[in-house]
RNA sequence: GCUGCUGUAGCUCAGAGGUAGAGCACUCCAUUGGUAAUGGAGAGGUCGAGAGUUCAAUUCUCUCCAGCAGCACCA
């Protein structure tokens, strides 16, 4: 007789079976109609397959397609499998890799000559369909390791056959199939391919991926897929992509005429008038707060000798991302090989270096508008996010370990200070502690990774562990924003260094009268102002806050007649130090509203006889239908009160 | 850098082995119009760059450059 085990049922009532009893069996035996319903079962807090037997008492709870979170792993896990066996069944001798699940929907990775083509793409949809409509059984099965690199092996599937090697030998190996196709597969899976909904998904994408993320090995064919629980939320979800494009900096640049980009100067950005007044308007904002956060401001050389990068071991490790200037050989009076700054620090050192310095100097905040170049791979540039030409606002903090955690903290709120004044409230912290390949010791780093996580819990904010995703010298904090399609970019940053000090000989005098090593921190709360401004145009899908606006308002007038009183109060707006321009174009009012309505112009003021007459303004704001006539003595000080940055504000 | 795709007027795009087209924008003319496109006319292109095939290339082939998506990179 079998030994009886006790499950234990969300409603509390407690069931005696067999040991052994699958979720399947219980969701049977709880009701004909939940086993049929049934997708997984969640089994002391792990996702379980139906199939996979329970030897121990157990808390357990049977899902169905109402449990939004189990049902959309098991939908985009299963479509990954029902899509590498669509594709197989279309082309044999396709070799299978991986397919998780990500956000949204799933990826499957494929090894096969001929690149996948949109009409591909269709036609494994179609397939997918297909399979789906068959109502194929899933069925798992541990296997001996040995047995399933043999069975790969003959089937000539080298990438699974890896994949098994890479498993620890005490892991068991779990083999699913969906119909007659048979993947390697942790599981859970649905109980048949029916359950996955045929209308709810779709492929999206087909780019090259590298065989285990190694830029060394194979570059295998990605198709992503999303995928969701009806019809309706996979045509939100596209209908949200659609929107997101519309928000995308780049086509906004264009249509507000804030810079350009073009061949001649690959990943740097030309900046147009109104894309420059934001820039500045943000620098001067951000010099404001530096001073106010206790920072002096410096200007370091661009073109620096390799004596310096050599010094700093720029030049052995950073080399490839470095723009080398070297003069002519005719034409050079000396043999120097300079370099394109690519970070500030160094020449902040040089900074420190002059003159003694004293602990009772320390800690010193040092910040700079920073010009740097990055010779970047071609592949990573991003409109104006990721470029090869940017100024950081960039800071160093010299300091002694000891303030690593107070200088942290304060860091922290100085930065969430200037996300919420430029409207962010939505970014996150991560944290990445040592590499594998480091310098210092583990005391060293233990104590500094320790100060970085003290100081975020410290200012209240929770971070992300990135274990070992650290620079070689130092753990950092990266701090991202999302852009509108929800990709993470970087943009603050704060990390310990003790390495650069020590390499450039910076020092200062202690209490104890002797020479002791600073620690220097650098940090950036914007990170440069070129990914910063792209981020904020698709924050605000280019409706920058009032302040930031490079033209503030446009006075229109309805008729010519108008045209005077118009100038006058555009004087009269710029004199209030207000950004304001005339339209008193030979154009009906409809078209001027239009336009500057698509240029994102937050106020537009239209005037007409009756204005003239009154000494009003018609007001209309941007993405209001409505507008409001009043008094321009009375929309003056309105707009000045509005117009002026939030840190001055009273 | 890698894989795939793309490059035609300022912008968005159509087109075909026989040296190019639309809409918007631009210029001019008419229109003085009340809150998301007034009408008409005109001008505007080495079809990303270079080479090859061809009687003929912007179209086909190759190389390069740039852009897009993803991967790798982002000390």
């Amino acid at each position: 007789m079998s030994a009886q085990i006790t499950l234990t049922l969300p409603d509390g009532s407690q069931r005696s079976f067999d040991a052994g009893v699958t979720p399947a069996e219980v969701a049977t035996s709880i009701a004909t109609s939940l086993g049929k319903k049934a997708i997984s079962a969640t089994v002391d807090d792990q996702h379980w397959d139906l199939q996979w037997p329970i030897n121990t008492d157990a808390a357990i709870a049977i899902n169905t397609m109402k449990d939004a979170e189990p049902a959309l792993k098991l939908i985009r896990h299963d479509l990954a499998h029902i899509m590498a066996r669509a594709v197989q069944e279309i082309w044999p001798d396709v070799k299978v890799t991986i397919g998780p699940v990500i956000d949204n929907g799933w990826y499957y990775d494929f090894d096969r000559k001929e690149p996948f083509t949109p009409e591909d793409l269709g036609a494994i949809e179609k397939k997918m369909k297909e399979i789906i409509n068959l109502r194929d059984a899933v069925r798992t099965e541990v296997w001996e390791r040995d047995v399933a690199i043999k069975y790969y092996e003959d089937r000539g599937e080298p990438y699974k056959v890896e994949l098994i090697e890479a498993i620890p030998g005490d892991e068991p190996l779990r083999m699913y199939w969906h119909g007659d196709w048979q993947d390697l597969c942790r599981g859970p899976h649905l109980q048949h391919t029916g359950q996955v909904p045929a209308d709810a998904f779709k492929l999206m994408s087909v780019a090259g991926a590298y065989w285990r993320g190694d830029s060394d090995r194979a570059m295998l064919q990605r198709i992503y897929g999303v995928a969701f629980q009806n019809k309706e939320d996979l045509r939100k979800y596209l209908n949200m992509l659609e929107e997101a494009a519309k928000r995308d900096h780049r086509k906004l640049g264009r249509e507000m005429d804030l810079f350009h980009m073009q061949e001649e100067a690959p990943g740097q950005v030309f900046w147009h008038p109104n894309g420059w007044t934001v820039y500045t308007l943000l620098q001067d904002y951000m010099r404001r707060k530096q001073r106010g956060g206790g920072y002096v401001e410096v200007n370091t050389p661009q073109v620096v000798d390799r004596k310096l990068w050599e010094a700093s071991g720029h030049w052995d490790k950073y080399q490839e991302n470095m723009f080398i200037v070297e003069v002519d050989e005719e034409h050079a009076r000396e043999k120097a090989v300079n370099a394109l700054k690519p970070m500030n620090c160094p020449c902040h050192v040089q900074i420190f270096n002059q003159g003694l310095k004293s602990y009772r100097d320390l800690p010193l905040r040092m910040a700079e508008f920073g010009s740097c170049n990055r010779y970047e791979p071609s592949g990573a540039l991003h409109g104006i996010m990721r470029v090869r030409g940017f100024t950081q606002d960039d800071g160093h903090i010299f300091c002694s370990e000891d303030d690593i955690t107070a200088e942290t903290k304060k860091f922290i709120d100085f930065l969430a200070e200037i996300y919420a004044d430029l409207g962010f409230t939505d970014w996150t912290i991560k944290l990445s502690t040592r590499p594998e390949k480091r310098i210092g010791s583990d005391e060293s780093w233990d104590r500094v990774e320790a100060a970085l996580g003290d100081a975020c819990q410290n200012a209240g904010y929770a971070y992300e562990l990135l274990e070992g995703e650290g620079a070689f010298y130092g753990p950092k904090l990266e701090f991202t924003l999302t852009d509108a399609i929800g990709r993470n970019w970087q943009c603050g940053t704060l990390q310990v260094d003790p390495n650069l000090p020590e390499r450039l000989d910076a020092t200062f005098v202690g209490s104890d009268n002797e020479r002791h090593r600073p620690v220097m921190l650098h940090r950036a709360v914007l990170g440069s102002f070129e990914r910063f401004i792209g981020i904020l145009i698709e924050e605000h899908a280019g409706k920058l806050p009032f302040w930031l606006a490079p033209r503030q308002v446009v006075v229109a007038a309805i008729i010519s007649d108008a045209n005077d009183y118009v100038l006058q109060k555009v004087e009269e707006l710029r004199a209030a130090g207000i950004r304001a321009e005339a339209d008193i174009r030979n154009e009906k009012i409809n078209y001027k509203v239009r336009e500057h309505s698509l240029g994102k112009v937050p106020v537009i003021l239209a005037v007409g006889a009756r204005e003239v007459e009154e000494g009003t303004v018609s007001i209309r704001r941007l993405g209001e239908k409505q507008t409001s006539v009043q008094s321009f003595a009375e929309t003056l000080p309105q707009l000045a009160e509005d117009a002026t940055p939030p840190d001055l504000r009273s």
